[in-house]
DNA sequence: TGTACATCAGTGAACGCGCGTTCACTGATGTAC
DNA sequence: TGTACATCAGTGAACGCGCGTTCACTGATGTAC
């Protein structure tokens, strides 16, 4: 599943030539109206432009194109986390950013029952991601002892926020900056917050 | 929509007595087995012995059925929250022990695309459940400035790490009790974190 | 430069199946008298 | 206590539809010579 391969586009009868592409893009686009479940491959085919049968050919089954599109994913993820370097607060922000940015993907990463979660390019950039998490929120942990404790409340904080915030469960939130939102709480948790 | 219905079971023929019960007791097996979109009203039918046509006369279709099951889950959630009392620590425990306990009840409340968000019953029951983590969470707040931060923040925590251990995503903890890894959890962020 | 051929991405007709919906019907229950 | 009737929960046959899958076919491309 080399999910993020990218062919010369040509578009001329048969042959496609990005059909991979149009069909994850498709995909992206039912998830973000219906979510990871409510359309069939026959629709990606029609949002496509291509035949019904062609998204089987490439990806085999629904389960197979969720996987591609997890494995995309997290790529980008790992990417945006470490681009955000070592410190926990940008980490943190960055992991809600992509969230929010990125919505069908995060929506597909976190229900492992919806993939493939063996898939060997995922489980690499999923491996990736994750180290940036440990490495950023060690840097917060009170001491040795508690490094594991503090990698899982940073991450849970960011992740429950990213969700709280998908699902619109902060609606007095619902006009404000999700990122200076996100900015402001991860603050208050590692103890730096601000006054005012 | 009167989830907490209970009617006198009666099991002879005609009049089951108790189907619109059996029907939701069949959706929350479907949903802890497939997720919340994988099943069909016949499908549930067959679980729970009835006719194809009966799910559909209680709830009209499946987002009637979720609304329910929404309903319900909201309403024992606040339940279980007002149990933990003001305690800002028990409550994170109590959120994440329903949740962890609740599964196919948690997996529905929180997507909110799923049901009917305006349902009455519904939204009593949330909120009610929301006054409890406000009022408990404020107790953690530096100061009434950050009261709101505070209780974004300390919802995002319970939230995320609920999610986090429901997707399998904390694989090294699989075999610890989420609810006193959970309360670790809470713990360190409450500040009152113990060595060891 | 030209020809023959293998490859394979993509097509489109055909299939059987499970779905939601409709609707006339069944029969248990409660109520009126 | 007995009878007649209205109500309505639940049934089951029938429908048209979209689905995934299969499969013979098409035609563009790359390669060998």
């Amino acid at each position: 599943m080399r999910a993020l391969e990218v062919r010369p586009i040509k578009q001329n009868g048969y042959h496609h030539g990005n059909l991979r592409r149009a069909v994850l893009d498709a995909a992206l686009e039912a998830i973000t109206e219906s979510g990871p479940a409510g359309w069939s491959l026959r629709e990606l085919a029609r949002r496509a432009g291509v035949s019904h049968a062609a998204p089987a050919h490439h990806f085999g089954d629904k389960t197979g194109l969720l996987t591609a599109v997890a494995a995309e994913g997290f790529g980008m993820f790992a990417d945006a986390l470490e681009r955000a370097g070592d410190d926990a607060l940008e980490v943190g922000v960055a992991y809600v950013r992509f969230a929010v940015g990125h919505r069908p993907y995060f929506e597909v990463m976190f229900r492992p029952e919806l993939y493939r979660a063996d898939d060997p390019g995922l489980t690499t950039a999923r491996e990736r991601a994750a180290r940036v998490l440990v490495t950023s929120s060690g840097r917060l942990s009170p001491g040795p002892a508690q490094d594991r404790l503090t990698t899982i409340a940073a991450w849970s904080l960011v992740h429950g926020f990213a969700g709280l915030w998908l699902s619109g469960a902060l609606p007095e939130a619902a006009h404000e900056d999700p990122e200076v939102l996100a900015r402001s709480v991860v603050r208050l948790f590692s103890g730096t917050s601000l006054p005012g």
